[in-house]
DNA sequence: CAGTGGTCTAGACCACATT
DNA sequence: ATGTGGTCTAGACCACTGT
């Protein structure tokens, strides 16, 4: 029962009905069925709960990789029970926002995390094993959106993009091409020489230098011939068949942030898809 | 508290320590922590719950389409509480073995919903958008399971298979060709007929006739160019570039039951793939 | 209306990790 | 020893669906 609390609230505390106070627009206990935002009254507190969450995370009052409040905090600081925290928790688990730790706390992902990374990586060897593949810079521009990156990328048509092209190898051998553009306005400080520079991942990159959390991508595969320049950097014949994966990446709220073309030679590689279970 | 209670379970109810079990090993009310299978002391009792709801699944004791017994219902069954069936329930629906209706009951999940249909295949327009495809029967054939079969279906090599090919087009155009192969000993009655005739989709077939669910599939991704045959299958030139799809499908309990190679013409369409929330 | 799943509570005990 | 998440309970009220 931390936190403020309208005199509307306190006067609406009927209480004494025991446990139990079910999805109805009544107002509840406090904090969250109070003032606030756009409260919604018809959702389900658990839902507003985690809309707070979500809104903490995109205004980073939690950065990847820390800590967030227990659950017990949480509970008191929205004025809900633990039971409801947790369910709110729960689902953000499973969209891979947070992560659980017995005995420690729960955590805000972060794309330093491996795991994290093959999640968005989904070229593997014929045998299923997955590798992180060395990469190397090609091209840098700065550019306008075409019709399709505007489209995907939810811009006007000419907005103001970097354009860059990676070359990924995998045990030594050149198997990706990654034609990426991202809005010059979500990633204004990006050069040439910070991504050649960068440690880790792309996605972790953006995550450390910009703020910007790709928390989903949507793909559209399907099969090319190479081109003059794609054979020459793959070391293929022109005319070779290559996996096309066309890919937007998205961070909270739906914002598009990463427009990507990644073309795979798939002689000594597949790209994995699972449906039915764990992503 | 209804169903079967050993007198050793019995005996073991201290009882009058309030709510509270615990994920201990320590024996609790009745049903499950008793005799009936390996009961895997160690793990939570929804885990047991769900593993027992499974069973009955594989069994067959509800079908695909009929409804499943209330919580309330599986609650007193298993001799466990409400919220503990639930969470066994809530994991069997994000598995999409169950789905809940409010208000009328929970249900097994049937491949003649058109969801479930659409959730294993995934050739889509260029726009995004997925229609049914007409379906043409190309090839059938009884034969032996070669070494990559044999392996993925966890097959003896030269194990009996039944072989067919399909030609899918979408608004009338050939789209994919279907190399399927499963194995005889699960498909007895396949014959070239009763798959001419079948209504519905495939998966809904083998469903029906054969009480083969498929929940979960593996693919994997790769650019080939097309041969002659397959060239004048879907009315393209020898070498065009097709995404070929190499697929998994397994039923309860991770037992393979079909092993299909699709060959996509994506002149027209595509492969769409999401990651990080609903599949 | 009765029955179902959906939401919410309050509290207990556990396993685990850190101090 | 303390605090965290993980499990479990028992019961309340709700919204929805069928009769």
């Amino acid at each position: 029962m931390i936190h403020s609390m309208t005199a509307l609230e306190s006067a609406a505390m009927d209480k004494a009905k025991g446990p139990g106070r079910g999805a109805a627009p009544t107002p509840g206990a406090d904090g969250l069925r109070g003032q606030d935002a756009g409260l919604a009254l018809g959702t389900p507190l658990y839902q507003e709960v985690k809309r707070q969450l979500l809104e903490s995370l995109r205004r980073g009052e939690w950065k990847p990789a820390e800590l967030v409040p227990s659950e017990k905090q949480l509970a008191s600081r929205y004025g809900v029970s633990i039971g409801t925290v947790r369910k709110a928790v729960d689902e953000m688990v499973a969209d891979k926002l947070l992560v659980r730790h017995q005995g420690r706390g729960t955590y805000v992902v972060s794309h330093s995390n491996q795991r994290q990374f093959f999640y968005f990586f989904r070229i593997a060897g014929a045998d299923g094993t997955r590798q992180v593949p060395g990469v190397e810079l090609l091209r840098f521009a700065r550019g306008k959106a075409d019709g399709t990156q505007a489209a995907r990328l939810g811009l006007a048509p000419g907005a103001p993009l970097i354009c860059f092209t990676n070359k990924l190898s995998i045990a030594g051998r050149p198997a990706v091409i990654d034609e990426i553009a991202v809005p010059q306005a979500l990633f204004p400080e990006l050069t040439r020489q910070s991504l050649r520079d960068r440690p880790h991942t792309i996605y972790h990159f953006y995550q450390e230098r910009f703020g910007i959390s790709v928390v989903r991508v949507e793909e559209q595969l399907s099969a090319v011939a190479a081109d003059a320049a794609q054979a020459l950097s793959l070391g293929l014949a022109p005319g070779s068949p290559l996996l096309l994966v066309r890919r937007v990446a998205y961070s909270f709220r739906e914002q598009p942030v990463e427009y990507r073309c990644s073309y795979v030679n798939t002689q000594q590689h597949v790209y994995v898809c699972e449906s039915g279970r764990a992503g």
